[in-house]
RNA sequence: GGGUGCUUAGCUCAGCUGGUAGAGCGUCGCCUUUACACGGCGAAUGUCGCAGGUUCGAUCCCUGCAGCACCCACCA
């Protein structure tokens, strides 16, 4: 083995061997598991998020696989329509050509052509993460056999009619042109105006001040609407106003939605372009008048001269014409809510059209008495609230799409304007012929469907839906999801709702929401922030110049790049360093705490660089030791012979190790268990590092080159080996690679071959018996050690410098242990000698620390000067009594001793006898030293 | 406007059903001891956001306040 662990060197070689070989795909079993990826869009690229949640998801695979279930991961992709369609036309933007001047179908093709072309960037990005996704069930959105299951979903909710066509107001897109669902757009507060203008009444007796953040939709206006209880309005409710600039004239109504206190108390009111407006019309019956085209231009219900003109324009037109007119009052600054697409960024137009709906209330009720009953939960469990929330107030989802990407709605019209809705373009036109008795020309409808629809059948289409297959029946519903909150509405309610329509049974048993992946200043990654950290380059690292670059091209607004490459410069001078992939998700395991926010901090990375680093040591150590292995012991003779001291020091090592490992398996098995992968994380990490490295290692030593004891130096190899094995196994879930590096050499030695790590057993805490005697005797070792390089560490006392070690009041039990571990005592403590005070015999001038009862001393003379001993002894002192004036005062308290648990009062108490009994001790330390310090020289 | 979280060591975060606070990184000493300097040994550091309340006892439960974050919502 290399003296240095280098992640480069085994990772991608060990994925290209375990995909060849098929370890990913299920190996058939009584129980099954599995996890369907949330598929990410085909033309993305892997960012930290991803990296995140698949780390997750390929360790719960893993343990799950090593459990010998049959462990399904599906993995595919996601067609994701605006926002592949956008890319594409960026691109032909780019050679100068617009989407509008292709044909339909040969900018599907040239999607198609970017699809085949960039799809496998993110597949590529997958494996250097190591995720174990099985490549042969490999599904995209647009397959065939995807479509299939969106048109059969789409026709079932349409005959049942849960899906419906209807003409209302949408949240419109004017750039790509097309409808949105409510949660395509994102409401932001800006810095907006609000316009006072006067509408004058029609028989020229007066006028109202209407006030507007919209000016230009007045338009549109077909009423002004005032409260009903409002004083001042009330004698003008049912007159007649002259809209201004037209001099249309619209009437005067009462409605308890407006508020008299904004503004005038004078509402305006336009069905065609406002939500309220819209409801407020219904109620009134009055008329719509739509003033915009598609891409949101003033139409031809906009007088002459104002035709054509963008909406802004429009309204700087209009309000210089209102001015003009002498009808604009005043204008004044106004904070409010501009809702945007959430891809492009533009404002967002209610406009009138006709889209397709899903009806949800039906299907909501199900999926909320699904959680409540527990059928599916949701860890951390408080986001049922949110979901419920949610799912109380949801509103009809529009599923249509004025796209050319996308599954193409599966309803044709006949010229009539007749609707077929139908499985095939052949199915339609029978209808259509059953209807008119004819053959009809028919044509399908234009648009595609919303990216979630087919999302939503993911769990099931991905098995073959509608088709009843095996795998099918096998996988569904899968065990958990695994996903970000911010896509619980998207994405997990949809698939719930769709799960329990079509399957009568939720999709997923579990929901496990991860928190967001921010950067270490805590904010959120993007392209715009140029905080972006890719994660192949935490795993490969880059240099700064390659950083500097990345982040900076291709920046929406180029003008940020000066300042994107000066943070980055100072930020990471020397670029990135190469980590490798797994102490990139043993980072990721132990950032899954229930954070929403989660900072990501590379030096928490370089950490865990340097714990894989110290593991790949440690088997290099065992793999040495093994190497000078003599032969072991014939069997017979290895019992035949009474055990030496060597040999009962290591049993008791050994059968402690063994029992803190079982103890680590049991408390990883536990994390998994509630989705605390951090926990999992710091239980592996603490083993390995501070219990086998820092002291079963450290104990081995001794015995395999200063003793001469085969018997024992057999056991301890047996151990070294059986333990690391073992947790090689343990540590495989969250690290793939490392372990099966290692794995592969040490598992023939420990008897435990198999061809890859992925196919051994999870490891069985049962195999690895707790032993509290064990833990009990090297807990005693481990304070003697500490306790005397404490008094090393603290005197300045040269590790090279061997010490005489005197034990004072020691037990009969401290003495056997001191006897048993002699040899290791002095390696560890790096002691000369060790001995009990005689009866009778004066401990000598020394520096000393408890062990319980047992004091340590080490003698002073020529090593440590009394000063400073006593330095330490005060420090000591001090902390000692203050523990005990809080002792004595809580036990002082008479409430305290009778209403707290008798096992909590009696604690208190012996905790206060032995700090007294430790004061003592320190007292006389001190006075010793104090005489000595008195001395003369 | 409503909702949900968060506020613990210099930094990033843990902290189980209330019983006198932990890790990693960083810092400071000492050490190139043949697994590892991506290392070893030792050390220091916390009015647990603020103010009340409940309790024998509160980082933990309750109320209020402040700050931060996110989600939802039609106030022109």
């Amino acid at each position: 083995m290399e003296k240095v662990y280098s992640p480069a060197a085994i990772e991608q070689r060990l994925y290209q061997r375990w995909e060849a070989a098929g370890y990913f795909s299920p190996r058939p079993a009584e129980r099954s598991y599995c996890i369907v990826i949330p598929p990410p869009n085909v033309t993305g690229t892997l960012h930290m998020g991803h990296a995140f949640q698949d780390t997750i998801m390929d360790a719960l695979i893993r343990l799950h696989r090593m459990r010998a279930e049959q462990t399904l991961w599906q993995v595919g992709t996601d067609h994701a329509g605006i926002a592949t369609q956008m890319v594409v036309e960026r691109q032909l933007n780019a050679e100068g050509k617009r989407r509008t001047e292709l044909t339909r179908e040969a900018f599907v093709e040239r999607v198609w052509a970017w699809k085949q072309q960039s799809g496998s960037t993110i597949a590529q990005q997958l494996r250097r993460l190591g995720a174990s996704v099985d490549w042969t069930r490999e599904r995209f959105t647009m397959d065939p056999d995807m479509s299939r299951a969106v048109v059969e979903a789409f026709v079932r909710l349409h005959q049942e009619g849960l899906i419906y066509r209807g003409q209302r107001l949408v949240n419109w897109d004017p750039v790509l042109g097309t409808a949105l669902s409510d949660l395509e757009v994102l409401s932001e507060e800006e810095d907006g105006l609000l316009w006072h203008v006067r509408y004058r009444l029609a028989a020229g007796d007066g006028q109202l001040v209407v006030a507007t953040t919209r000016p230009e939709t007045i338009l549109g206006d077909v009423a002004v609407a005032v409260h009903p209880e409002d004083e001042r309005y009330r004698a003008l409710i049912g007159r007649k106003l002259l809209l201004p600039l037209t001099g249309r004239e619209i009437p005067i109504i009462a409605d308890s939605y407006v508020d008299p206190a904004f503004g005038t108390g004078c509402l305006k009111i336009t069905p065609a372009h406002d939500f309220n407006d819209y409801a407020i019309g219904m109620r009134h019956g009055l008329p719509l008048i739509n003033i915009f085209t598609p891409d949101a231009r003033l139409n031809d219900n906009a007088p002459a001269h104002l035709r054509g003109l963008d909406r802004f324009q429009a309204r700087e037109r209009i309000v210089a014409e209102l001015e003009a007119a002498g009808l604009l009052e005043r204008i004044e600054p106004h904070r409010l809510t501009i809702p945007r697409g959430d891809r492009t960024g533009a404002v967002i137009e209610p406009y009138l059209t006709d889209q397709w709906y899903v009806r949800i209330a039906p299907l909501a009720a199900p999926a909320m008495a699904a959680v409540e009953s527990g059928r599916v939960r949701f860890v951390p469990e408080n986001w049922d609230k949110t979901f419920y929330r949610w799912m109380r107030d949801i509103q009809d989802w529009c599923i249509s799409r004025q796209l050319w990407w996308g599954h193409r709605i599966p309803a044709w019209y006949d010229e009539g304007g007749e609707i077929y809705v139908a499985r095939s373009a052949a199915e339609a036109h029978a209808q259509a012929r059953a209807r008119h008795g004819r053959e009809v020309a028919l044509r399908q409808d234009d648009d595609v469907l919303d990216t979630w629809f087919s999302s939503g059948l993911w769990p099931f289409s991905t098995q073959g839906w509608p088709e009843q297959r095996p795998e099918l029946e096998r996988y569904y519903p899968t065990n958990v999801l695994v996903t970000g909150f911010d896509i619980i509405f998207f994405w997990v309610a949809r698939m719930l709702m769709l799960g329990l329509k079509f399957m009568g049974e939720v999709p997923f048993r579990e929901v496990y929401l991860h928190g967001l992946i921010l950067d270490a200043d805590g904010q959120k990654m993007s392209k715009s922030k140029g905080n972006v950290i890719d994660p192949l380059d935490i795993i490969d690292g880059i240099d700064l110049e390659a950083l500097v670059a990345k982040r900076t091209t291709g920046l929406m607004q180029p003008q940020l790049a000066a300042g994107i490459e000066r943070a980055t410069r100072k930020q990471y001078p020397n670029g990135i360093a190469a980590y490798g992939t797994d102490a990139l998700r043993f980072t990721f395991a132990s950032f899954a705490t229930q954070s929403l926010e989660l900072r990501f901090d590379l030096g928490r990375v370089a950490g865990y660089r340097n714990f894989c680093n110290k593991l790949w040591n440690a088997a290099r150590f065992v793999m040495l030791s093994l190497d000078q292995a003599a032969p072991p012991p014939a069997a017979a003779s290895a019992h035949a012979a009474a055990p030496s001291a060597a040999t009962s020091a290591i049993d008791v090592a050994n059968r402690w190790i063994r029992s803190r490992l079982g103890a680590t398996i049991s408390a990883v098995e536990r994390a998994f268990e509630q989705y605390r992968f951090d926990y999992a994380a710091s239980a592996l990490y603490e083993f390995t590092w501070h219990e086998y490295c820092d002291w079963y290692l450290e104990i081995v030593k001794p015995v395999l080159q200063d003793t001469g004891d085969a018997a024992a130096q057999h056991a301890a190899r047996r151990t070294l080996l059986e333990v690391l094995e073992a947790l090689l196994r343990a540590l495989h879930p969250l690290m793939p690679f490392i372990s099966e590096d290692i794995w592969l050499r040490v598992a023939p030695l420990a008897g435990a071959g198999g061809p890859s790590i992925m196919l051994a057993p999870w490891p069985q805490a049962a195999q690895f018996e707790h032993d509290a005697a064990a833990e009990t005797e090297l807990r005693w070792l481990m304070q003697v050690v500490l306790a005397i390089r404490q008094i090393r560490g603290e005197m300045d006392i040269s590790p090279a410098r061997r010490l005489p070690l005197l034990l004072q009041h020691a037990s009969a039990s401290d003495l056997q242990l001191a006897q048993r571990h002699h040899a290791l005592l002095s390696r560890l403590a790096g002691l000369e000698s060790a001995r009990p005070l005689a009866a009778g015999e004066t401990a000598p001038p020394a520096a000393a620390a408890l062990v319980g009862e047992l004091g340590l001393l080490v003698p002073m003379a020529g090593l440590i000067e009394p000063a400073s001993e006593l330095r330490r002894l005060g420090k000591r002192l001090q902390k000692i009594e203050q523990e005990l004036t809080k002792s004595r005062a809580k036990l002082a308290v008479e409430s305290f001793v009778n209403s707290a648990p008798a096992d909590v009062v009696e604690q208190e108490r012996t905790r206060l006898a032995e700090r007294e009994s430790e004061r003592a001790a320190l007292l006389r330390q001190i006075e010793q030293v104090r005489a000595l310090a008195q001395e003369p020289v």
